[in-house]
DNA sequence: TCTCCATGTCAAAAATTTCTTACATGACCC
DNA sequence: GGGTCATGTAAGAAATTTTTGACATGGAGA
């Protein structure tokens, strides 16, 4: 499997933020399935470069809004 | 295949501006093969997130000064 | 000319992300 | 209790990204 990619989100704070939206509903504003918000919110693998867009445009935040290159990981 | 990405970059201009590195060069530091860079800069496919956020590392740069959403593409 | 370097193409395999389907749990409300 | 909703898990298939290896072309320079 994929390890822990080295990237923090924060599509979950952004989800309840944005009046508590589910992930169901996040899931299809952005054209993805429930279990991909749940693995991205997991950290569990980032999302494609075109997702990260689509979740940033939901909430009307730039791209470095909702990700963060974790600088505790290697580079 | 993958049809093309609604997503723009900036890659070769920047790797241009940044003294003339070369594609083989940029691969080296992000980490990934000379293909994966010209298949990016053609916009064949957009990146994984941790691969656009390596790039615009190596650039000194944001994630949105590498990357743009392709604002003529269907959302 | 010959060599080196940068860019590009191609095809198949490998790795990673996403989908599909199904089931489980806890909270909440009737 | 029974129903709905939100979140979570799991496994396999499908789709996309990346690698590997090979070969082609044009420019610059010795």
């Amino acid at each position: 499997m994929a390890k822990r990619p080295p990237i923090l989100n924060r599509v979950k704070a952004l989800r309840e933020a944005h009046d508590g939206m589910s992930q169901a509903a996040l899931a299809k504003e952005i054209g993805v399935t429930r279990q991909t918000v749940i693995a991205i919110e997991q950290g569990r693998y980032s999302p494609s470069l075109e997702s990260a867009f689509r979740i940033a445009r939901v909430f009307g935040v730039s791209l470095d809004d909702v990700f963060q290159w974790d600088e505790t990981a290697e580079s």
